[in-house]
DNA sequence: CTGTTAGCGCATTCAT
DNA sequence: ATGAATGCGCTAACAG
């Protein structure tokens, strides 16, 4: 690889100017840069990034830690938040965690080292160990989607879980039925605690009782829907409708009622969340809450951005609007 | 942030030393070590990879050119590419594409600049503008899945596309179709033509005449499945077996055919490519090829990884096995 | 075993 | 407008 020195003995010129050729093009005069321009593609010259950042301190990089690769919310998301990296000069580099905290750990220590400047996390787990935690206090990282546990004070774009799941449960409710199944997802996080809320709050303005064996499940998987129905069903009263926490639980729990011969939404209804591209094409179409998922990741880099640009943040905390897509898997509760 | 400096100082050694201990404890004395360790602890140092970087002259990155990053499958490969990259210590440059000529460019350009020392490219074309042609000759590039268009010999890891879709097309002889329909993702790739000629090849032996008309669609998408479908439908002589480019295509002439009052695949069969997790839980569950899409994109880091040390390449072309999953969206031909 | 010195490639003073 | 010199933070060669 060609470097500034060899370009500047070309050009006969120093690697100063060199520099500045390439980064203020119109503080060289017109001859030099043009020689200076020539030189460079003569010998195939390329600015060394890490150079340059040794020197600025800055990486212009950050660390996305996404749970799970093959989740298209999950994932367009990320596409969100890329684009809007490109937009500020900024790379992303990909940390699939799994959920796993060490993983999680590893990742975001990058932005101690400086390979990155910032950290966008789509789980719920602060990343740092207690090692790391007084150095990684004061980093750049915003929550997206789900909010960081624990009093860390970091900023966080998500969805209004609350209101979300208010809708759904009244656009049941709207369809007569009174009594209700929850197949959840990750249960440890925020996200389970607000829609769980959401639902219940309505519950019990219509005075409806929901009780602990209602509420099933505990990942976000098509497996964990296939389990869940086939618990609610077996219930000695199964509801009459069922509430997944993403589209992938609802996938699964509807493929396992139609194995079980009953039939959605005639004799149960399900709506699912996430609203992933799949949905519309299922068999019946799934109702589901959609998410601005792409938005919201373009927020998410908007917020980091500001912070790493050490710019006051005008909010800590944006709640984006959801909507609700009544589709054919919900429908009037039996008689 | 503190630096190798103030950690030297801190302990009373030399910044040489404090990197020693670092890099190769056992060569420095359990004294020094110790009082090292202690005022690495103290003042929070975390070595600058940076400058740590430039150094060296490597990056440790890579990129990963994914035309789509809302494909399960893609990103399955991509989970293959980062747990692999993982384990040989390098990150992940994560390069969302949509496709786009102009995008690519500018992500392959990092490894030029020294922001990346290798690249995996999942799309068929050779991301390098022609003023870079000279330069990116000779660089450390794979291409997964698809083949890298023109004649530069980067490696590639594949799928046995040919092999796939001749037993795809047997199974569908074997049911008694003589009429097939293809819907095709992208044109002019290396994939369609392979995929294309598998079929061919055995309609041929078959005696079986497959005119342009029968050949739809142009990517991999939904709609484009829905559209296909449509336009097969309307043909004369509509085919009774359709053989789909991906499972997204699938899913949408499944939809497209079942809302013209076609069942799938009493009345048409169709198949699919990909085996994209949701593909079994469809109504009905899609026959389709499966991809060992995780194995793949973990033979392309571990290519990539001996070109990146320069090693010598064992060999320079890898073609994977298929698994035809033989599930419900293909039947008995109508009588 | 440890310290001194030099240098990776670049960008930014400070002179001129 | 340009060049010489300095330093970013770290590591490796060389001394001792």
């Amino acid at each position: 690889m060609p470097n500034i020195k060899q370009v500047s003995q070309y050009a006969g010129v120093s690697t100063a100017t060199v520099s500045r050729t390439l980064k203020n093009p119109e503080v060289v005069s017109p001859k030099t840069r043009e020689k200076v321009l020539n030189a460079v593609k003569a010998v195939g010259y390329r600015p060394n990034w890490l150079a340059a950042s040794v020197k600025s301190g800055r990486s212009n990089s950050i660390v996305v830690l996404v749970p799970n690769l093959v989740n298209p919310f999950f994932m367009r998301i990320v596409e969100g938040i890329e684009k809007t990296a490109q937009e500020y000069g900024y790379s992303v580099l990909l940390g699939d965690t799994q959920g796993n905290a060490e993983l999680e750990h590893q990742y975001a220590s990058m932005v101690l080292s400086n390979r990155a400047d910032g950290l966008i996390q789509l789980d719920h787990s602060y990343p740092f160990s207690e090692l790391d935690a007084e150095l990684g206090a004061d980093i750049a990282m915003v929550s997206v989607c789900e909010r960081i546990k624990g009093d860390h004070g970091f900023p966080c774009i998500e969805l209004d879980n609350h209101g979300a799941c208010r809708a759904l449960t009244h656009h049941l409710i709207n369809y007569g039925h009174r009594s209700f199944g929850v197949i959840a997802g990750q249960i440890d996080s925020q996200i389970h605690r607000d829609r769980l809320a959401g639902i219940k709050s309505v519950l019990d303005e219509e005075g409806i009782i929901f009780t602990d064996q209602m509420l099933v499940g505990s990942s976000y998987s098509i497996e964990n829907g296939i389990k869940g129905a086939r618990e609610l069903m077996e219930l000695e009263q199964p509801p009459t409708a069922i509430v997944c926490f993403n589209d992938d639980i609802a996938i699964g729990a509807i493929h396992a009622l139609k194995s079980m011969g009953k039939r959605v939404p005639e004799d149960v209804s399900v709506v699912g969340f996430d609203n992933i591209p799949v949905t519309p094409y299922m068999d019946p179409p799934l109702t589901t809450v959609d998410q601005p998922a792409l938005e919201m990741g373009r927020r998410a880099m908007d917020m980091l951005h500001q912070m790493m640009s050490d710019k006051p943040l005008s909010r800590r905390r944006e709640l984006l609007p959801f909507r609700l897509l009544e589709r054919a898997s919900s429908g009037p509760v039996p008689q």
